[in-house]
RNA sequence: UCCUCCUUAGCUCAGUUGGUUAGAGCGGUUGACUGUUAAUCAAUAGGUCCCUGGUUCGAGCCCAGGAGGGGGAGCCA
């Protein structure tokens, strides 16, 4: 048994292949079947006159989706993707699969989410669950050459960490227990154990979001470590982007071909500096109050938005013209099919620029209102990540708005040592983190002030009576950072079975 | 919880001012074609127009209520 990817390594041999039809067209005496088997996918080309009749009849009943054995040889051909095909001399039925569902055509969210079980073996969902493998594989990488810990927090908590709004309630032998929506708490008592550690788990949500960014069950990477400080924490956050990226690229190049995505800016950012700027200055920025390199948010989203309403009356003159075109006639089919396909795509590019449109006056419109001393919002970030074409941290942040443990700036009270990591591309925030607050009397006022249960707390302010030691993590959410790199539009895409909001089947 | 949009063939969508028998492409089936890249060409089958009620001589279209879904706000990774 052999596998596509590597199949270059068996050019003129003949080779045994299982595996799925993936596409299939006819010619006289001849067929061309596309084959995935997981690893990848090759034409397979099989001919009448150099097959025996059982596996030309073979050929003909098979459809889309049915599982098959081939045998055959490898020939180079520049014009496949992968630059190899297979010369069939044998094909075995394991099952005939009758209509599968997803045709070779578009189809809409609400059906292919309902077919996800199916959909996964599409090549842009294989693409992009094999980047997922190589981005865990390169997270777990990092940290494993760099002196990390692997520790698992629990998933079962009897505890709101950070209040109870967004936790999944459960039963645990009659006692109410909750899923966790964090283990960073546990994280800290591990750090103190073990130095340096990340957790790698799932993390649960009840936030009723319905949204391109959330799922209501992700994957979270939370590294804790004793000794850090704010600069070192920065520092690890930027080396940890840049090293996942970097490898993940570098070795996932044909399944980010398959997802078309245009790599040259995470390139880029492996080679840049991530700008980093205190909130003060984030806000001056979204205000339009301060340019960056002679920039100005505000005036080039203004901009962005005159060159929408361009693109948008582009595209509309660009179909009337197409309608008009087929409603001459004279046209073959062919191209009639291929200049209805083309309206289709203007059609859906139109109602994504229309929303734009929409959206932009709005999101101006908030970020010159912005507030000082609030938290961002999706169209803040989107306006403030608009300037940069890396990733961008923005620090200390106002303490009302983050979390109870986090530390204070040293020479202002009013604001903690928080660090968010905003993608570019409008992707938003992948990272957020802190440094800790050390201090057993301070800690205890914040928990009192956020107004949480004290009792839950007894633990955890143990590590502040025995050796504490000033320390930081931040947390990473794997499904947005997959997001990014793939280009993939919902997050729901990014994981095998997503689990949302009104979405728990399949 | 709120705002907004959508629901017509297996799938993606048209459907004019409310008017006779409901439209296309893809997919399925049958046939044609020796190199196709969502192949192409011909023929063919395929409908509870989301549900309930209302207005009307007449509703896919108008009105009310409901269900399901998309996008967004809040919240966040």
């Amino acid at each position: 048994m052999h596998f596509i990817e590597g199949i270059s390594n068996f050019e003129g041999q003949t080779v045994n292949l299982k595996g799925w039809i993936a596409n299939k067209r006819s010619g006289k005496g001849l067929f061309f079947i596309v084959l995935r088997d997981g690893t990848g996918f090759i034409q397979c080309i099989v001919d009448q006159n150099s097959v025996d009749e059982a596996t030309f009849n073979n050929a003909t009943k098979i459809g889309l989706e049915s599982s098959v054995e081939i045998e055959g040889q490898v020939v180079k051909d520049e014009r496949q993707i992968g630059g190899f095909e297979i010369q069939v001399s044998k094909l075995n039925i394991y099952q005939v699969a009758e209509e599968y569902p997803i045709a070779k055509k578009e189809h809409g969210v609400d059906f292919l989410m309902d077919k996800r079980h199916l959909w996964l073996r599409s090549k842009k969902q294989w693409a992009t669950m094999r980047v997922r493998n190589k981005v865990i594989y390169n997270i777990h990488r990092f940290f494993q050459k760099n002196g990390f810990m692997q520790m698992d927090s629990p998933i079962f908590t009897g505890n709101a960490a950070e209040g109870s709004t967004t936790l999944f309630e459960t039963d645990f032998y009659g006692e109410q227990a909750y899923l966790a929506q964090t283990g960073q708490l546990y994280g800290e008592a591990m750090a103190m154990a073990l130095g340096r550690i990340y957790t790698f788990g799932p993390t649960f949500r009840a936030e009723k979001s319905k949204t391109r960014r959330h799922l209501s069950e992700f994957w979270m990477i939370e590294p804790e470590m004793a000794f850090y400080d704010a600069k070192m924490n920065m520092d690890l956050i930027e080396s940890f982007i840049k090293s996942v990226v970097k490898r993940t690229i570098e070795e996932c190049k044909t399944e980010l071909e398959t997802l078309d995505r245009d790599t040259s800016l995470l390139q880029k950012l492996t080679e840049t500096s991530f700008p980093r700027m205190s909130y003060t200055d984030a806000v001056a920025i979204i205000k339009g109050e301060k340019d960056v390199e002679g920039r100005n948010a505000i005036k080039l989203l203004e901009e962005d938005l005159g060159q929408v309403k361009q693109e948008i009356t582009d595209k509309e003159a660009e179909i009337e013209e197409r309608e008009a075109k087929i409603n001459a006639g004279g046209m073959k089919k062919g191209e009639v099919n291929f200049n209805r396909n083309k309206i289709d795509t203007l059609k859906a590019e139109i109602k994504e620029l229309k929303e734009k449109e929409e959206n932009i006056p709005q999101w101006l419109e908030s970020a010159r209102n912005f507030q000082f001393g609030e938290d961002f919002g999706g169209s803040d970030e989107t306006v403030l990540t608009r300037l940069f074409e890396v990733p961008i941290m923005v620090y200390n942040w106002p303490k009302k708005i983050k979390a109870f443990y986090m530390k204070e700036v040293d020479d202002d009270p009013d604001f903690v040592q928080g660090v968010d990591v905003l993608a570019p591309e409008g992707f938003g925030e992948i990272v957020g983190g802190s440094v800790r607050e050390e201090d057993k009397e301070k800690l205890i006022a914040q928990i009192k002030v956020h107004d949480l249960p004290m009792e839950a707390f007894e633990w955890y302010l143990d590590l502040r009576k025995y050796g504490s030691v000033p320390h930081a993590g931040f947390g990473l959410g794997l499904e947005r950072l997959i997001c990014w790199i793939c280009n993939t539009k919902h997050i729901r895409e990014s994981i095998p079975f997503p689990r949302m909001y009104g979405r728990l089947f399949p």
